[in-house]
DNA sequence: ACTGTTTACGGAGACCGTAAGTATC
DNA sequence: GATACTTACGGTCTCCGTAAACAGT
């Protein structure tokens, strides 16, 4: 099971074709069809059904050890590319878009330390920080999600980095102002599970987040999917009626949008740093910014 | 970065010698030699000092990475392998020390749902068990630990296995019945940093996770190694005044032995169940046996 | 001098590309 | 019949073993 045979296996499943994984790999179909074929045959199990190209329960089953393995692998090599070299002041931060507010104040104490930083920050969809951070794309990630009050979000479970809790907030239900239940003191999420509500995952706490919160399997039927996008938007389409979403208290002002607490169950909006094994000078002092005054 | 050649790197790595690994992976030296060098001139750094063999810094991360990727790629092998045997009515229970304990009831469980069941339990150190799981050398595992309550233990991280909190008892300092604090109704373990302690990682609270609960670097000094035994064992040395130890409450009956019970800070001894991602029929019984009357 | 690692060299095998074969849409 | 995967075959390159050189202890 040589880890290139499992970069093919990814890359095939990915395509959903032997052939466009080939051109992106850069090789031939019948070289990715022999790779294919070695690794079914070292495993005894055929790992993809052809034509259509799909994987078969052995192969979801590889696919989930095979991504993390090859994650890790990148994050190694980077590591150790880091190490070599002299260590650069440059400071790229990838932040959720509810999570970026905290890098304006330390990303100000880490050029305080080295005035001479490059910096950089982008908001990004919280699905692929952890791995940038580890695989050295980002050098410090901040993510955001829903927990219980001092539970950890553990966002890419399998990403080599380091988290740390950075700020815990209230949740909020956003709801149109005229919602009958705008003017309710506080809401149990246990009760908004046939509501429909906005899929905006990138932005409000996704809805399977939701589901668990609330320890139910269905529910919280998205109405109208909103990929990507920001606050504003969002806002907007919650004032408008497309459905309802829970973001941190005082997140969002919107006019003809009403906030209510969440009252239960108790989870809070919880935005943690993401750190690699050996942050360089100007992360280590990015993180020590945000973590002195942690929750 | 090819994946035996990690292997060997570990190997060597562990054996201390490039011999003793090529002996061990069936090599000669003369293999293990050249796939050092080409793993370092791969990745552009020496990875170990000669004479002795020892790991320079970057083969040091390297480990770090090599090892959990090296793992999950048993494990990996390992789940399709059972994915493609019929189901075995198979249990192999391996518990740390004062886990194994609720492994009784569950174990009962298992046997009623599948009469034939072919089970067996073993007490082992609470270090390799999730390795054990991951790759198929044990079906279920029961870890232990002190955590804050209700905080996961993560005993293993880097082991592809789910954990599940079985239970949650209070926490006593074990000492002489002699000793001047036998009598205090509760004790705080930041005032006992600076006693003698026994330092039974695989029985009692390992010191270094005493000193993450207490906040301290330093302190929780061991006076006398004890590895592997048993309660009695660990009972019997804190009786004779060979130095404390931290147990749940009601663990240890001893003659000449006191429990006062931890006050502060707030942890518990936390159990925990380990399964592998994919459990069989009479794993799945086992844990559910377990986790329905959780916490 | 001895133990242990590196380098040199040769053969077996792995791996990929070309090209022909085969199955499914 | 066209598209897409599989199989066959040959060249190249990798990788390991033998053997000799080399370096610490």
């Amino acid at each position: 099971m040589d880890s290139h045979l499992l970069r093919t296996f990814v890359a095939v499943v990915r395509a959903g074709s032997f052939s466009a994984a080939a051109r992106e790999l850069g090789y031939t179909q019948a070289a990715v069809s022999q790779q294919i074929a070695s690794l079914e045959s070292d495993l005894k199990v055929t790992l993809l059904h052809r034509r259509p190209v799909r994987p078969t329960e052995a192969g979801a089953r590889l696919l989930d050890h095979a991504e993390p393995i090859l994650l890790r692998l990148r994050a190694a090599r980077s590591e150790i590319d880091r190490l070599g070299g002299a260590p650069r002041l440059r400071l790229r931060v990838g932040a959720a878009p509810l999570a970026a507010a905290h890098a304006a104040g330390a990303l100000a104490a880490a050029r305080r330390a080295h005035p001479r930083l490059d910096a950089a920050v982008r908001v990004l969809p919280r699905a692929g920080i952890g791995a940038a951070v580890a695989t050295g794309g980002l050098d410090i990630g901040l993510v955001d999600g829903i927990a219980a009050p001092t539970d950890p979000l553990r966002p890419d479970a399998d990403a080599p980095v380091t988290a740390a809790a950075v700020a815990e907030r209230p949740l909020a239900v956003a709801l149109p102002a005229a919602h009958p239940l705008a003017s309710r003191p506080g809401l149990d999420l246990r009760d908004l599970v046939d509501a429909l509500w906005l899929d905006a995952p990138d932005v409000a706490a996704p809805l399977p987040d939701l589901r668990r919160a609330a320890g139910v399997r269905d529910g919280f039927r998205p109405s109208l999917a909103c990929a990507g996008g920001d606050l504003a938007l969002v806002a907007a389409l919650v004032a408008a009626g497309h459905g309802l979403a829970v973001l941190p208290a005082g997140a969002a002002g919107h006019p003809g949008l009403a906030e209510v607490p969440v009252r239960a169950p108790r989870v809070v909006h919880r935005t943690e740093l993401l750190c690699p094994r050996s942050p360089g000078p100007a992360g280590t002092a990015f993180s020590a910014a945000l973590t002195a005054d942690a929750i």
